[in-house]
DNA sequence: GATATTTAAGACAAATTTGTCTTAAATATG
DNA sequence: CATATTTAAGACAAATTTGTCTTAAATATC
């Protein structure tokens, strides 16, 4: 796992919230949790972390909730993954041989590295705003909720 | 981090005793797990499940340790990661969302599918051999235990 | 102002991963 | 056969991640 479920969470309540920017205020967290199917006071201790960051504005009390702090073309993947699994997480290497890098490659290094830069180049170019035309121009459903895993 | 620990170690340890294959019998776990740095007893269970699946042979008492089951050309670091943190490891998504795949893709796969089927023939048509190789031609010294981290 | 709603914060528990220790079994050597 | 070496196995502990629960604070509505 690339990512810790508490990344994958985030991220799937990010994409939940974007859907409905610019149409409703706040979304309250336990919509988002019931639709995800995720504990709520998990994803409540989760989505801080993102308010800290000036990625989501919560906000209190009836019609309380959160939404996001920017336009959905200025917040990146990338940010949502920093802010929740840090900085490392993508900037260290899978195997994280000791030492390393690319003055003293280890054996995959040569192949490793452009696959990491290149993936890394996927979170930073992807906003959320692509996200949501994604989602608008494929007409896509998806079923938050786990149901049996992915097909691949 | 997309490996377990336990994986990493797994890999490095063996990395470790391919480069001595043809040249020494067994290799002593207890020499590995002070070239690592790593815990004896945890580096033994792991190098058990790389045992379980054929892919070291152990041999107790005096003059033994663990050697590769088979020619350094026939073992994928892939096997290796799969027989430690299983089959899903790679097969899974980095995002995971439930109920998706390629005939209802979120919308993040058509970036990630390909570059994840990317990494995971790089981990399957690498083998032991090519490492060694590396190894070799790039006369790589590396610092096997941890000093600090990987410099990108 | 009273009440219901909703996030914030932190204590706590469960699960998983990582790491340690002890004992047993196998084997080479003398 | 006695001894030292080395892996096997499993109990146990520590650390981390994941998840639950309780209380407090903010705010809308009546
Ligand atoms: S040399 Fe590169 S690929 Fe190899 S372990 Fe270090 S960072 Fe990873
Ligand atoms: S659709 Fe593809 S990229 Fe998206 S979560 Fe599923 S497997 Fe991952």
């Amino acid at each position: 796992m690339l990512f810790s479920k508490a990344c994958i969470y985030g991220i799937r309540a990010t994409f939940y919230v974007s859907l409905y920017q610019g149409k409703r205020e706040f979304i309250p967290i336990n919509e988002i949790s019931d639709a995800l199917g995720i504990s709520f006071h998990f994803l409540t201790k989760i989505l801080q972390k993102l308010t800290r960051n000036s990625i989501m504005i919560s906000y209190r009390g009836p019609k309380g909730g959160i939404t996001l702090a920017r336009a959905p073309e200025d917040i990146s993947i990338l940010e949502i993954i920093k802010a929740i699994d840090g900085e490392e997480s993508l900037n260290s290497c899978i195997l994280g041989l000791p030492g390393c890098g690319t003055e003293r490659p280890c054996p995959l290094h040569d192949e490793w590295g452009p696959k990491r830069d290149a993936l890394y180049q996927i979170f930073a170019n992807t906003t959320l705003k692509n996200i949501n035309e994604k989602f608008l121009i494929e007409n896509f459903r998806i079923s938050w909720k786990d149901n049996g895993g992915s097909t691949h």
